[in-house]
DNA sequence: AACTCGGGGTT
DNA sequence: AACCCAGAGTT
């Protein structure tokens, strides 16, 4: 892609004088605007943006990216075309549409604000910012994001991309993973976004974001509408910029996970409704590393056929399972509360998360 | 303000 | 292996 031309039309430093970074983000206006119009992507939820698709996109898109979200839409809004659906499906359906995607609260959420909107709203999402942000699942941007996007109220919508983007083209050296960084980036937005289409204003520093201003590796600033403009690139700091703090090291947690069969069915069972993977189902599992003995003891059988599974691994954004597994063929019923099920039935019917899959493929 | 909550693509 | 993704809710 050439620049050339953007170079042209942009707004070029005043010599002597620095610029503010208003002026700056004002200046990026304009160009960025124009960049976005030719060069934006064809997304499933951008070419009829009414306000349950944004919703529910917008949703999905919480850090998540474009790709992974695709499938995902297309399948639930077929399967959820709209708001009092959502509101009736029933936990495990919803679970299920959702399986794979992660952070699962957000899919619980959903099904809670729709019954809200079922009750207090008609079924219809409300068109203002605060009344976004009170439902659940809605922060501050996806909030800005809906009003922007459906109502094309002028509100900022401040995401990982706009923080990246902003923050290099001001020079901004501040630490953007603050909360205090987003929410004065907020005010700065909201004083110099145009009143006209600020969906698309919104978007095109998103989009910029996504596919220039790029969070991994070196950004494409050779195809960037901000290129002369921004002081990242200007003063060779985008290999600096952002500034985030480091994060947190992973936990190492040990589980035994077990494959229990009995005539020809396989036992499932649902998870607690808070913390990790909560309400999905799972293989039955054990805290530690169990041995056979220890097996029979817990499900309080007398005889099984106990073979060991190979250990696998999965990893989470903040803790890490390192498992080891059995095979156990039972002929008598086992204690616990479990689902006995076929095979044919998990893929269908209920949620079993991938961390479990190097086990749920043994399963025959 | 710190912590929890997933899974997968990139580098 | 480390990073990060169209973040939000809870503590």
């Amino acid at each position: 892609m050439n620049h050339s031309l953007y170079d042209k039309l942009q707004v070029l430093e005043p010599a002597g004088q620095a610029m503010d970074r208003e002026e700056r983000l004002s200046a990026a206006g304009r160009p960025l605007l124009s960049w976005y119009h030719q060069h934006r992507r064809i997304l499933p939820w951008r070419e009829n943006p009414e306000p349950y698709r944004v919703w529910i996109s917008e949703i999905m898109l919480q850090q998540t990216r474009v790709e992974a979200v695709k499938p995902y839409f297309d399948r639930f809004m077929e399967a959820l075309p709209g708001v009092e659906a959502l509101g009736e499906v029933s936990e495990d359906r919803l679970l299920k549409l959702w399986e794979g995607l992660g952070y699962y609260s957000r899919a619980r959420n959903l099904k809670k604000a729709a019954e809200l909107l079922v009750e207090k709203y008609g079924g219809k999402l409300p068109s203002s910012y605060e009344e976004l942000k009170a439902l659940p699942g809605i922060g501050s941007y996806t909030a800005g994001a809906i009003a922007s996007i459906a109502f094309q109220i002028p509100v900022p919508a401040v995401d990982g991309n706009v923080l990246r983007v902003i923050s290099r083209l001001t020079g901004s050296m501040e630490d953007i993973t603050k909360q205090s960084v987003k929410r004065d980036m907020e005010e700065l937005i909201k004083g110099v976004m145009p009143k006209e289409d600020p969906g698309s204003y919104n978007q095109a520093l998103i989009e910029a974001g996504a596919i220039v201003c790029v969070p991994n590796g070196a950004p494409l600033c050779g195809s960037c509408p901000l290129f002369s403009l921004c002081v990242a690139r200007q003063k060779d700091l985008t290999g600096v910029i952002p500034v985030k703090a480091p994060k947190k090291e992973r936990r190492t947690e040990h589980r035994t996970i077990l494959i229990l069969t009995k005539d020809g069915h396989v036992a499932i069972r649902k998870r607690d409704d808070t913390g990790l993977l909560a309400s999905l189902y799972e293989l039955p599992g054990l805290e530690g590393r169990i041995s056979q003995e220890q097996i029979k003891e817990t499900l309080g059988v007398k005889e099984a056929k106990i073979t060991p599974l190979p250990e696998a691994k999965h990893i989470f954004s903040h803790v890490e399972w390192h498992m080891t597994g059995y095979r156990v063929e039972l002929t008598e019923v086992p204690k616990g509360d479990y689902l006995w099920v076929t095979p044919e039935e998990i893929k269908k019917t209920y949620s079993l998360p991938g961390a479990f899959k190097a086990y749920t493929k043994l399963i025959r």
